[in-house]
DNA sequence: AGACAATTCAAATGAACATTTAAAACCACA
DNA sequence: TGTGGTTTTAAATGTTCATTTGAATTGTCT
């Protein structure tokens, strides 16, 4: 008879996979480990998730809303373009660099983006889209444009989220910018120069696009 | 008697191996698969480069003698700071969207740079930091700053190869940026435009640290 | 307690690969 | 043409995993 949800091992066994998961292309985790550090069984795995896929699946849903939990993206409504702009790079930076559960997804989806094999397609459709659909209506705005998809807009969005994506990419730029130092200030210091290089170059744009000379 | 090099199937797997491991990461780079491309017997691999890592790294370093040749970086003494970097960008993004030869380092590198396998670190070091070093120069030029590895300079070298590399790294987004409209002109653009922003970007850090008003 | 389902476990299975082996084919040269 | 080295080949080996299996254990309800 199903009385309740059987929580505990199934639960671990979640907690532990977003954990490894996070540290390892789906490749490089192993079964075998996300049980061990779960305390359970390799066949818990199947018993609970059918496979390892679904369980990486699973795993991946349940980060995301534990990151837009911990990390929610701000409102774009409440706020002036530069200021929502600020803080949208901030909560980027820290859902990368931050040491705990809100950071998982973040680095579930880096290995996702760069791994070739077709499974992740769909997995980042569903997942990513909507802060950069935000993004791309914020930059539409500041250029008066009304179309969020025009080409100026989409490239201004490329510019921001590469600044903000890249240290997460490349293990040795970030391993080479946040040797010693206090990883905090290194986090604001970062947030402060990409917001602000980065506006300066939308507003180089929306001058350009108006003909008019910056002065 | 040694009376020449072996050249024929050696070469061949080689070249093989360069485009393969361009487009998969080496995990996923079979052994079978190159040699089958190279119209080579599987143990041609072992036989000639004692095994699949060896003639990765062979195969890493010939891609990128390659590319050097193909797409060499600007002199820098030879322009102006803004010249350069206009001419730095279009070369980084050439070599990343060329789908000849000239394209294989890049992407190898790519692969390597989101590999936590320690394999790559080394491999990383040995390669890629030339292009950085010289970046960094000509950005600590503009801002008349003796040190290149002051942290402002190092702040915009960061947002200049983090756009550069960004479409590397993100095939959801490349695939965005590159659906539909022809390859060539969408690189003329996105090099213009990663230009710009970033001159935009960097003049604006330059205003600041003189701690005058832009205008 | 006894029955019955849900869970856990250690061991088996089988697929995917890199690497090895040893025999065959090839080649240069006397 | 025979000999010795080099190259090529198909098949064998051994390892690393995810997944399956069937028995053992636990928990629940009467």
């Amino acid at each position: 008879m199903i009385h309740d949800e059987s929580k505990d091992t199934r639960q671990r066994v979640l907690e532990s996979a977003m954990a490894v998961l996070a540290e390892k292309p789906f490749r490089d985790a192993k079964v075998a480990e996300i049980c061990r550090r779960a305390g359970a069984n390799v066949a818990s795995v199947n018993y609970y998730f059918g496979s390892k896929e679904q369980l990486y699946k699973e795993a991946l849903a349940h980060a995301h809303t534990l990151t837009e939990q911990i990390f929610p993206v701000p409102d774009m409504n409440r706020m002036e373009p530069e200021t929502w702009l600020a803080e949208f790079v901030a909560v980027m930076i820290d859902r990368i660099f931050c040491d705990n559960e809100g950071g998982w997804f973040s680095r579930m989806l880096f290995h996702a983006m760069s791994d070739p094999s077709p499974m992740f397609r769909e997995v980042i459709q569903t997942t990513h889209l909507n802060e950069i659909q935000m993004l791309k209506q914020v930059v539409a705005r500041m250029f008066h444009d009304p179309d969020p998809e025009s080409v100026q807009v989409r490239l201004c969005v490329l510019s921001v989220m590469s600044q903000c994506m890249f240290l997460g990419y490349n293990r040795a730029a970030r391993q080479a910018h946040f040797s010693g130092g206090d990883q905090k200030t290194r986090c604001r210091m970062l947030v402060e120069h990409i917001t602000s290089f980065s506006l300066a170059g939308i507003r180089a744009g929306i001058a350009h696009s108006n003909g008019a000379s910056p002065c």
